[in-house]
DNA sequence: GCCAACGTTGGC
DNA sequence: GCCAACGTTGGC
């Protein structure tokens, strides 16, 4: 069992969103690194913290987990899609992805302010990396568990 | 809305 | 293969 964060602006996907659908596609990562993790990192039932960005306050606000291995993010084949990449051949799609399932929401978002107060304990953990902008990333059993006592 | 950080693109 | 230009991310 492995353990992810990924990101999610809440005004395009929120932690609600994923509760009202259970299980979300998760469509439109187009960094290599993010589909590497994606594609040969996850694997079933893997914890991921559901994390919102580009907001106030950005933060952990629930519990998700992999519900699928990686397969071809249908988006980039579909010219009216936002994540349309017409350089990506039919037969070697360029991007994947993973279904989302919806877990719990936390009973409080544990903040990044809440994160980076706990830097010495979390030690190496990439999302409080100096210019870090990564939205899928690796998490430890220990940092996991952690973050996850915070609550 | 600003802007630092960083990945990608494309000319050479 | 270098690197400047450009676009995006995401905290503030």
């Amino acid at each position: 069992m492995n353990y992810w964060l990924m990101k999610s602006e809440p005004e395009e996907f929120s932690i609600a969103d994923l509760e009202r659908v259970g299980t979300e596609p998760w469509s439109g990562v187009r960094n290599y690194q993010a589909r590497n993790y994606m594609r040969d990192g996850m694997k079933l039932g893997d914890g991921i913290l559901f994390y919102h960005s580009n907001c106030s306050p950005p933060g952990v606000v629930g519990i998700a987990r992999v519900a699928s291995a990686a397969y071809p993010d249908p988006t980039q084949f579909d010219p009216h899609s936002d994540y349309f990449d017409p350089r990506s051949p039919a037969d070697a799609p360029r991007w994947l992805l993973v279904d989302v399932g919806f877990e719990r929401a936390l009973r409080r978002t544990i903040t990044l302010d809440d994160l980076r107060a706990q830097a010495a304990t979390l030690g190496d953990f990439p999302l409080l990396a100096r210019g870090n902008r990564l939205s899928v990333l690796p998490v430890t059993a220990k940092q996991w568990k952690h973050i996850l006592s915070l609550e």
